[in-house]
DNA sequence: GCCAACGTTGGC
DNA sequence: GCCAACGTTGGC
């Protein structure tokens, strides 16, 4: 089975991809998302699944770098923790509802594929994150526009694995 | 700061 | 189960 490709926005102002970057050797786990259907989208992660990496609320917003799955979803312990700004007080370890898979930085882009240079791309034409109104967190990316994306960012086939 | 688009909630 | 009200997202 093939390896799978997403697109997770985070507000740069609030995580950015240099945050993530800064926290490499360590894995972040991936968590505050409240949605369902992206809540959907994370548990269907695999280990080793690639990320572009998209500032939103950014300026420019665009994608900013990429990040690796390491491990799959687990309970997301800000739900449960009535202290988190991401407390839902419906979770319960039993019943978590919300999960998160765990990420590590692989690259941060030279520069940001801001989104007018993502509209300029008729072949990346079909990415969800181009859709008016879209405000998923988390969307699957189609092989061809995640290794495009990467293309446009002045990529080598993949960022060197670090070995630790 | 504006506001369109969307998801969620809750009254019925 | 409908749908209006509300809150949030996120580009501009």
């Amino acid at each position: 089975m093939g390896k799978g490709y997403w697109l997770v926005k985070s507000e740069a102002d609030c995580f950015s991809i240099a945050d993530l970057e800064r926290s490499n050797g360590k894995t972040t786990a991936w968590d505050g998302v409240r949605n369902f259907q992206a809540r959907n989208y994370l548990r269907s992660m695999k280990r080793g699944d690639l990320l572009l990496f998209y500032h939103s609320s950014a300026e420019p917003p665009g994608v900013a770098g990429v990040a690796e799955v390491v491990a799959e979803a687990h309970a997301d312990a800000t739900a449960l923790d009535p202290a988190d700004s991401h407390y839902d007080p419906r979770a319960t370890p039993e019943e978590p509802i919300w999960f998160c898979p765990d990420v590590r930085h692989v690259r941060t882009f030279e520069r940001v594929i801001d989104l007018a240079e993502l509209r300029a791309h008729e072949e990346l034409s079909g990415m969800a994150v181009l859709r008016k109104g879209q405000r998923l967190s988390v969307m699957p990316v189609a092989k061809e526009e995640f290794e495009r994306v990467l293309e446009l960012a002045g990529s080598r086939a993949q960022a060197p694995r670090r070995s630790r």
